[in-house]
DNA sequence: GAATGTGAAGGTTTTCACAGCA
DNA sequence: TGCTGTGAAAACCTTCACATTC
């Protein structure tokens, strides 16, 4: 429960996860004007229990007030801050095939406050040209553009075969945070984090569940 | 541990995700003409412990051999038969916009069995037009063809606002897997298995890994 | 000797239940 | 009365360790 080097309470990353949602409940309540949600409430919204909602909270603070609930604005901007989204970060897309490309124009990213500022491929083809105001970098420009933008994120959509030789040079320019699409285990350093995003996974757990009807909890 | 209603030992979703990762390897073993891989081998290529692959085999039978390990194709074989991915499942997608047609085009889908077989929209100047082959049908008529081409999944990457309005006639429609790209919780019945597929969720774990020097383990 | 399969132990996460406060 | 905050209990998941088998 308690972490004997740093004295400090672990946070799941289910936790982590959970805070996500609850940032989007609360925004999504912002609008809809509520002032204070009840766990119970939130709970409901994002298909928890409210004994989770709380304990997630109070490893961060007292934000609630009892008989009442929490307020909505105060607790978004808390959850805002703990994520460290309370700012916007510098991600650099590298690789402009369909996912690339697609995820450029996703607006969820902007509005988050993930800022695509740069576009890396290695085709000729695509160099030079125009995504959304962006023009595509030679991938062969990366290791200094990444450092003069202040690059702090990389999206990683290029093929499985380039991904590790790509990963190396974006480790080695100092990124600590890579969001990968590729379907690969990506060898990275210990103070380099890497989320893995397989959308495959995904259907084959739809195809799991269907095939067993399966029923979770 | 075991099911009261089936008698079943339960099965853990991260069980299942595990599956999907073996799989992976598998599919790399085999290519790479292993015969037989160990639960340590396995294990190391995808960041577990030993002690976890075995548990997780073990639940479905005794697919191995002591002393020598695991034979690479035939559990590869099993571990499909167990996901049902040992045939193609029909699958539609729902909205063509950024990341509906980057979908269309993704490999991983079709390499993996599902097979894209219809794509809907509701914008009249995407109506028509062809992706990969694939003529977009009109959204009003999606109701009849799903159920004339047999399709069992739905992949759904439409806006959020009518994210609801369109599940409850996919699932009226006899739809039981739904991978819901819209950032908001669906209300589908019990029977209904829904994944959602947030990538900025991805991203605001890396932020805050980041802003706290967050280590897991 | 090498590696599986598995009860038991250990650890983590979730839920319960209730004291305490507005 | 209504709802939070939180120790304690329960449920769940992972790792250990070893008997077993090839």
């Amino acid at each position: 429960m308690v972490n004997r080097d740093t004295g400090k309470k672990k946070i799941s990353e289910s936790t982590i996860r959970r805070l996500s949602l609850y940032y989007r409940a609360l925004s999504l309540l912002e609008k809809e004007n509520y002032e204070t949600i009840s766990s119970r409430e939130l709970a409901k919204r994002e298909k928890l229990t409210p004994a989770q909602v709380r304990k997630d909270l109070s490893f961060f603070g007292s934000f609630g007030t009892r008989g009442l609930g929490y307020p909505v604005s105060e607790l978004k901007d808390r959850i805002a801050k703990i994520l460290g989204i309370n700012r916007i970060w510098n991600v650099a897309m590298i690789g402009v095939g369909n996912i690339g490309s697609a995820l450029v124009s996703y607006k969820e990213f902007q509005k988050q406050g993930f800022a695509i500022k740069l576009i890396f491929d290695n085709d000729q083809r695509k160099i030079g040209s125009n995504h959304k105001g962006l023009i595509v970098s030679d991938i062969k420009e990366m290791p200094h553009l990444l450092l003069e933008h202040n690059i702090e994120m990389v999206v990683l959509a290029v093929p499985a075969i380039v991904a590790q030789y790509i990963v190396d040079e974006v480790v080695q320019a100092g990124i600590k945070a890579i969001l990968n699409f590729a379907p690969i285990n990506l060898k990275v350093p210990d103070d380099v984090f890497v989320r893995n995003e397989n959308m495959s996974m995904e259907l084959e757990y739809l195809s799991f569940a269907i095939s067993n009807n399966y029923t979770p909890n």
